[in-house]
DNA sequence: CCTGTTGTAACCATTATAGTTACAGGTATA
DNA sequence: TATACCTGTAACTATAATGGTTACAACAGG
């Protein structure tokens, strides 16, 4: 299983969508939505925010998505968070000298490139927009 | 990224599948194709032998498939060595205080839940013997 | 100035992963 | 039977990832 991240950036841009208030919004008050501490909130933004899906400043409550939920795809938020595209590990150096050995890691890698890209679909297929209308 | 036994287990069941010289077949020649510990090739081989994908005789040398390897999917195979079927781990306890954080949970799985729908159909698509013919 | 905030670096506890040692017990053969 | 080789499994360990935490510099606004 992959970490939480992925779920804690839709939280996190989630909330930044829905909430009119930005004084309220705080990496502090965030973290209690979340529910973990306020440094990894503002750590996952500055992730957020290097990839252009949001403002800040510094000092100041409050954040700024720069993208229409409706124009963000969950694919994007994946990107933007540097997820791995590689869901299963492949082991290393397999021996050369045996036949399955010397291919087995390209062959994998086909496998596994099939299968991600049937999963960058269906993220490409949500956006955040439908995420904010499952959660009214 | 997902560990690496889904890649080492379907590296085992290709090397059962090819080699016909079965006292060749020691975990400690599996352990050398696939680069690993003979006791890690021991321990996954017990896996998919409690699976019943595969039988082997304590004290003798060999192993033997008990599914035919264009009848065993690659979706078999990851069920065999229990893989999570959660892609993104979800976090825990979110405030049930906040609209975000009463619903999100419900919503990513039922999000993480189509991606992984998805991903199933890609590994059902694709059987042992897909694999093999592209060690050749 | 004082309070509250963001942005980051640094560190730590927990857990997962896979590698390793050790050994009990089965099988085959001289 | 003695020997050699194998499987099966428990137990331990080193390494790395993850996420939580402390600490603090820098900024904003009353």
């Amino acid at each position: 299983m992959v970490n939480s991240r992925f779920s804690v950036a839709i939280h996190i841009l989630s909330l930044i969508a829905t909430t009119s208030d930005k004084s309220q919004l705080t990496s502090e008050y965030i973290a209690g939505s979340v529910n973990t501490n306020p440094v990894v909130v503002r750590r996952m933004i500055g992730v957020l925010k290097k990839a252009g899906l949001l403002t800040s400043q510094s000092g100041i409550a409050g954040y700024d998505l720069l993208v229409e939920p409706k124009d963000l795809t969950l694919l994007a938020i994946y990107h933007a968070i540097d997820g791995p595209e590689q869901l299963f590990a492949i082991h290393d150096e397999p021996n050369p000298a045996c036949t399955v050995g010397r291919k087995i890691q390209r062959t994998l890698e086909g496998v596994y490139t099939s299968v991600w890209h049937a999963m960058e679909e269906q993220l490409h297929a949500q956006t955040l927009q439908d995420v904010l209308d499952q959660l009214r």
